[in-house]
DNA sequence: ATGAAAGCGCTAACAG
DNA sequence: CTGTTAGCGCTTTCAT
């Protein structure tokens, strides 16, 4: 009967057309919604569709229309859940004003991120999401730029690029969080952050190729030698991230040293939950042995004994900024780039105290 | 120069093949690397394609092929960090095999869940991943099945439809841990779940309309029952999810009753996390004054003091085990549907041990 | 091995 | 208001 009769053979707007004995046109009309049609007309388009269980093909849509409704996020660790509740902000907003979201990993690598990119922008999404691994190379994340598709930057700006950004101050959060170690006494300080480095050795800021982490241990470095310390720089411990052994050995490697640090400043919740294991296997007192404030409030901070004070990062609301910021420029708007920085805020529990043996004050 | 020259059109195969001076379809064959081409004309439609920066549309392949190389995934809510995991399984299995993935959630309401499929299969996603959130309304999930679109199951079985099935034994789970309360010497036993219910009562299995939550909560019953626990029902607490607030009241009235549990399985780590938290206000030791038992194994049940004894669901094995049935069906195969159950592990921890006091035993 | 031409399902001018 | 006619960018017969 049908000419490709096909067992299941999705039905289009031709057959649905066909049915309500209209053109083509018409019916495409009504079920897209655009176009003048009369209410007598649209009924009988509606009833066949109905009857058919026709299910617009959004494809095809996309190719006439060129937007696809949908954006893509590229993100360095969803097992992070730092940008876990990112998502959640991003998908929230985006699901409201009715996009949907493709998610991409990027590993903190470089080449997926690119591999990633290529594949969303192969999908046509209106927009992008990134939170860059690697500040170095980004020439990628100029050609979409070039390419004139919307790109938010997440969390990690990179200076000389025209996208909008959506950040914290890291370099204050650090700042002002080691400065509440260095008041309590502390001279001996860590800041341990995922980094992999080869060697594992931090030798300058000029080594560090994610934004948010060279401001932070930029500001780290700045209030310990604001309270008088001597070559902080020491303190810096890249353990590495991925292969978790590693980061663990890295960490329990600092804390056994001949004087290791009274008190650790860490870069995300992954790092400090390791840091708190570490503490237990060894034996150590949180805040009598150590002092710990981590990056990020993540759930389990605020139910150990004692609970982990954090600088908690707007992390949902960076999420929706984002979101909102790239649906604007896919509506259209063609504000010069922006840069926003939503504001951290410290939490104050009880890791913090003073010093084991007070050191002696020059 | 251009016939359509607006500033930024992408490059196409026709502009490709024009520089290459080759037709279309050869330019075409070679980009989609599919048709026999000669060795010296497929350098020359390379060179042309780097040249131009040629990035394939993969909106047009899709329509051409009709495969998408993504793949849905529906699940209930993704705060959860359950699903969160089960994400990432099914993420790297698929982007290991070369898809990408689309996410939605539900919140656990069919309506959203009804509109998440709905847009996805508009989308012509080549398969489906749902995690059902209410088993009483399948007709859309039947519509898929009868549509021929690969679907998995996820976490929650559905009777009498034939899709590919992923989920641990949830009855057997239940039934063991509870087993390990009452073989502790507990009596006063309540189970603690998500369920919003009108009203947020427990009347019978027959009101439970998610397949993983009925499983538990029989698995509980029975466990009780063989302990001599007469009404085991009354320990059922709907605390409602949703609403923070809500739950974590119920969670409270629960431990402030005349005569309170004195041992607690709760339905996922969400619940028990709000559970910790309660018996923290309220002054209450674990497991002295509360023994506790959670499904999944969230990070933070081992950091606590005690750490929390939880029955350890291979979430993300689940995940990727989902995402390769849906790959095999994808790439064509068709055995019957097959309903695989990964076995669960219960993790000893701090958090179980004798009742406070004991109750007489009849 | 290559080219010409016909779609995929939809939207978008342009006529009537 | 409705129908006709082109495409969108790619794949895919079918010739050559």
């Amino acid at each position: 009967m049908d000419k490709k009769s096909s067992p299941f053979r999705p039905v289009t707007v031709a057959d649905v057309a066909r049915r309500a004995e209209v053109s083509k046109a018409t019916a495409a009309r009504v079920l897209g919604g655009y176009g003048p049609v009369s209410d007598e007309v649209k009924l009988r388009v509606q009833a066949a569709a109905k009857a058919l269980d026709y299910r617009p093909n959004e494809l095809a849509r996309s190719m006439s229309t060129g937007k696809s409704g949908t954006i893509g996020v590229v993100v360095g660790d969803i097992e992070n859940a730092f940008f876990g509740i990112a998502v959640r902000g991003i998908s929230d907003k985006a699901h409201r004003s009715g996009f949907n979201v493709i998610l991409a990993n990027s590993g903190e690598e470089v080449e997926a991120e690119k591999a990633a990119l290529k594949v969303l922008v192969g999908k046509r999404v209106d927009g992008l999401i990134v939170a860059p691994a690697d500040n170095r190379s980004v020439g990628h994340l100029r050609d979409i730029v070039r390419s004139r598709r919307p790109l938010v930057l997440f969390d990690r700006p990179i200076e000389d690029l025209a996208a909008d950004t959506v950040a914290t101050d890291d370099r204050e959060a650090a700042f002002a969080a080691t400065q509440r170690l260095t008041a309590a006494g502390h001279r001996r300080l860590a800041y341990v952050t995922a980094l992999n480095a080869e060697p594992p050795l931090f030798i300058g800021l000029d080594q560090l190729y994610t934004s948010s982490v060279k401001a932070r241990i930029d500001g780290f470095l700045a209030a310990c030698r604001a309270a008088g310390i001597v070559e902080p720089e020491r303190g810096v411990c890249l353990a590495g991230g991925g292969a978790e052994g590693r980061q663990r050995a890295a960490i329990e490697r600092l804390l056994s040293a001949a004087e290791p640090p009274t008190a650790i400043l860490a870069s995300d919740s992954l790092v400090a939950f390791e840091i708190f294991k570490a503490t237990q296997t060894l034996g150590l007192g949180i805040p009598a042995d150590l002092s710990l404030i981590s990056f990020y409030d993540a759930e389990w901070t605020s139910v150990t004994t004692p609970p982990i004070s954090v600088v908690d990062q707007p992390v949902y609301d960076m999420g929706t900024r984002a979101a909102e910021l790239l649906i604007a420029r896919i509506n259209g708007a063609a504000p010069p780039a922006r840069h926003d920085v939503l504001p951290n805020r410290f939490i104050e529990r009880g890791s913090v105290g003073l010093p084991r043996r007070l050191p002696a004050t020059a």
